[in-house]
DNA sequence: CTCTGGCACTCTCACACCCCGAGTGCCAAG
DNA sequence: CTTGGCACTCGGGGTGTGAGAGTGCCAGAG
């Protein structure tokens, strides 16, 4: 999968074809290269060099007399090596920094914000990941009694989430027995990690059990069980699918099929987002190189977005292979960025 | 737009035609429907008779020599007078109860579960809206400092469904404040509707003004607050979209873009299915009846829901106009009154 | 060795054409 | 009112053809 080495010509020549079909969407002859590019070569020399191309399974050509398109490594050779970025209009920036901006009041708002940003720019579909939790802290728990032994716990973030999850348990609680339970646990759990809230409970576990301090060890069985039930939030952010139908690229019916099924069922887009997780920047999967059938034809752009320094998230858009890479790419580059940034405001946290 | 009113012979031929037509997809011609009907008429005569039918604007050809198609006043006629509805199959229902019981856990997954038994069952596009919440009951109210001059503001309904607000208020309050706060609130309010705690906190408002209590003109202000900012959930649960991609009926690609759209949108379908109020059963639109231009040569069938006798939300499908109205119709019917039951455990309150 | 013009070849696309089958409308007779 | 007969219409499918675009290859020039 290596790819190969070209001379400068080939390099000017698969630069200008490529960028040619992406604008035009058809397959370019030798003839219109020829004038295309600054080299003024005839027609007939490009095809030599278009016949060598082909050999390097770069190019290929549809039929006998059509032009040549390029193929998924040629996309690949022509993103990593010859993409030349275009500016970002200032005025771009500003609608998705001013959008996020005032979005900024709920998380959920920020992540739709960013998805709906991307897909309209893009003209393509947006897709954000939730942040992930697994580093947000404690700040504190409550717990409220409800009708009967049920009981109903809170768990706020550092950073202004909250969470409900109503428990089951064994008697009934008194309000006051439940905040003490709260008092308790938020002082010995405050700052914490949700990851490793449980550590620590099961290590208190053992140490209350010597003590025998039973008012405590509910408040840990509940705790615990806050903690094991997940929150059934959905985990991926998709804007703009509509943008998808009728695209010349996705004509083929049963394959726009499954492009939707795929959106419907997420988790396997949501996997293969986690999957870019090596990339610092902006990566992408071209065609059929994700190994997910039902983007061929189709890529997808991702970059990761950082909160705190930590990368909690990706976004991005599907679209056609045929894209305008180089607009495309520093917009979902910036949008990660500025996404970051309204997760993080300097001045305090979140709430 | 009064339907006309048919003899016998031209109903029963009607029915013949729609039924032929929605099971084979292709337009039907008077050798078919002779041959398909107990009557024995000759082509000949049928076709005196589809002349009239045509005439009243139930059937229209779609040109010179192709069999006949229903119109939409065709599709209405049928559906209002001539419809047989078919027994559901007792698996099927098994199916749907089985699963609303197994999410019966969460509102929320519940009515996704409807959402897809709906879709899956059909093999159209589910839909179910959110229950209106109403006419839900407060049960208590909780307030918890967060950071600075934030309050988190916990109302939990009596069916057990819990909603968090962050306020942010002009000073900072201790938590045992707050908490004093809330069981005065509690006390005040609970039992109350929520849509009619406003009124009641105006009220409130003037009592306390006299003892200038000013604790509770305080807690007061914090609860106008919380109510006043409107939780930004989703509305309308959306299943199988993909369904409708590569359906015969729907292949104008324009037409799948705008409804797909209309899909992202929401507001527009969610306003359709609020119109259908006055339906205490199931109610279909069928194509343009909505006046909603996306739905063009689709048909939505829906049946509002209750909880504990009170109509709170709407259900439905949509799908092409060609659809099995006989086993649709009763799915749509029963999935409601199901989805109704497990919102209303006869045991016990939701939570 | 590289580039170029020329030439024969291939393939798609659009258009025209035609025929067949299905179905109709109408009429006249039962 | 029903029916058989008949002429008519229309769309779909298959075929044919010509134009256009583009290629591959070859031979000659630099």
């Amino acid at each position: 999968m290596s790819l190969p080495t070209l001379n400068e010509r080939a390099q000017h020549l698969l630069k200008a074809l490529v960028e040619r079909y992406i604008s035009e969407g058809v397959p370019v002859g030798s003839r219109t290269l020829s004038q295309a590019t600054p080299f003024s070569l005839s027609p007939a020399t490009i095809r030599n060099v278009m016949a060598d191309l082909e050999e390097l399974g770069l190019i290929h050509s549809p039929h006998t007399s059509a032009g040549r398109v390029p193929t998924i490594q040629g996309y690949r050779l022509f993103i990593n090596q010859l993409l030349t970025m275009r500016n970002l209009e200032s005025s771009q920036v500003d609608v998705i920094s001013g959008e996020l901006r005032q979005a900024s009041g709920s998380r959920q708002q920020l992540i739709e914000t960013a998805s709906q940003m991307l897909s309209h720019l893009t003209r393509f579909t947006g897709l954000v990941t939730l942040p992930r939790r697994e580093h947000a802290r404690l700040r504190q728990i409550e717990f409220i009694p409800l009708s009967g032994s049920r009981v109903l716990a809170i768990l706020v973030m550092d950073d202004g989430e909250v969470q409900n999850r109503v428990l089951t348990v064994a008697r009934a609680y008194s309000h006051s027995e439940l905040r003490q339970f709260g008092a308790l646990l938020s002082e010995r759990l405050a700052g914490q990690e949700a990851s490793r809230v449980r550590e620590t409970l099961l290590a208190e576990m053992d140490t209350v059990r010597s003590d025998l301090n039973a008012l405590m060890r509910e408040a840990i069985m509940l705790t615990e069980q806050a903690l094991v039930e997940a929150p059934a939030v959905p985990d991926l952010v998709i804007s703009g699918q509509s943008n998808l139908v009728g695209l010349q690229d996705i004509s083929n019916i049963a394959r726009m099929k499954r492009l939707f099924e795929a959106f419907e069922t997420k988790r396997d887009i949501l996997h293969l987002l986690d999957q870019s997780q090596r990339a610092d920047g902006v990566q992408i999967f071209i065609g059929g190189e994700s190994g997910y059938d039902p983007l061929e034809e189709c890529s997808l752009v991702t970059a990761p977005y950082r909160e705190q320094g930590r990368v909690v998230g990706y976004l991005g858009i599907i679209g056609p292979t045929r894209m305008h890479y180089d607009q495309v790419i520093p917009l979902v580059d910036i949008t990660a960025r500025l996404l970051g940034a309204a997760l993080n405001p300097a001045d305090e946290p979140q709430y």
